[in-house]
DNA sequence: ATCAAAATTAAACGTTTGTTTAAATTAAAC
DNA sequence: GTTTAATTTAAACAAACGTTTAATTTTGAT
């Protein structure tokens, strides 16, 4: 798929790490080459310009950010199933790629440089379908409720997980979070079960 | 209370906006200095250096970011209606204030520069408190139930905002806005509905 | 009107930035 | 082993950066 080889790679991940920690602009090339140990000229050498290495590390990572979840349809389970196990697969997915995530959501922000949006729009279309899937089954089934704005769940779900990402130092103090590890088995156990649970609420309950 | 004259309330105002387009490292003094039509020596003149006018920029708009809800307390109204209240009331806040969050979203993450987090602490403990109060007499008038987890509500309220509006492009698209006034009508009538609607059933729903 | 303080300016400062060059080294092909 | 291409290096490049300087203009109080 990418042909990336081994050195470009190496640079990339690098790359990665810093362009999340201190932002794009906040991170120079002669950085990036330290910690990588190479030559300051291999960036332009090997990607054409600072610019073209943030457009090879998204075309680089592009393919982690697709949900795979087509098992999800084969399997007997109950609708309200299927939605915890989207919403745990997704936040999985997203917090294993987080550095990638920190990037694109201040690249998207940004007025500075235009990203290809063609590619993401259509990742998040297909992950949307996806979840729109889903709920209709359950509202056939009557299990969920009609009047609910799908649209807005993916940021019901995504965004509680981005907003407890960007305040870690709040997040690690009245929850004594100390480690990275903390951190991942909160995510993994308690914010993922929050959000299960406010998502099923939402779809479920009448007001 | 901020001692700024009106030239330096300018130069502030110029650099938010250019700060949330462009983050900060993205921004020059020059282009500060352009577009507020000053000479780029008043920068250091007025504020020391470009760390401290971000530090005088915060210091300007932290009065904004605190929420006035003790009139919420007075009214003789139900728990559900000041969730509702007090959530539209958040949101109007942080989209009003949508610069300031964006800088402060981003500086929070970044390793680069270190804020001075005990003051926003301060203000998020005193907004969480406030929530915590509305539940609390919710739950004691069995209205909500008891077993949720009130310090990920507001990740989910803000959460749920913010991804939104990074995703502007998406949800432009979607939702066919087209302009900043069409944007500012979903956030307050539709979006502040979906986000009322969640959490209220996160509250309210047993499962 | 005088004068001291504040505000504003143009110019220059030394660094750091991304990028390029040209030479040196290594790897691969024959 | 020779040759060609790919890789790596140190050095230099111009441009942009934040900041400072020193001179000038404006302001406000006496």
């Amino acid at each position: 798929m990418s042909d990336f080889n081994q050195k470009q790679i190496e640079i990339l991940q690098v790359a990665e790490q810093l362009f999340a920690e201190k932002g794009f602009d906040g991170t120079s090339i002669r950085e990036i080459s330290k910690i990588a140990k190479i030559n300051i000229a291999m960036v332009s050498y090997y990607f054409g310009s600072k610019e073209k290495l943030l457009e090879s590390l998204i075309l680089f990572r592009t393919s982690d950010l697709k949900l795979k979840l087509e098992n999800l349809f084969d399997e007997k389970v109950s609708p309200l199933q299927k939605i915890e196990k989207f919403i745990a697969f997704y936040i999985e997915k997203v917090n294993s790629n987080k550095n990638m995530y920190q990037i694109l959501n201040f690249e998207n922000s940004t007025k500075k440089r235009v990203l290809d949006s063609a590619v993401f729009t259509a990742i998040k279309k297909g992950n949307l379908q996806t979840l729109k899937n889903i709920i209709k089954e359950g509202q056939d089934a009557l299990v969920f409720k009609k009047n609910v704005n799908v649209e807005l769940i993916t940021p019901t779900i995504l965004g509680t997980y981005f907003y407890f990402n960007m305040n870690k130092p709040f997040f690690g103090e009245i929850f004594n979070l100390e480690s990275e590890n903390d951190f991942n088995d909160y995510v993994k156990f308690h914010l993922t079960k929050h959000i299960q649970q406010t998502v099923k609420a939402l779809l479920i309950y009448e007001n």
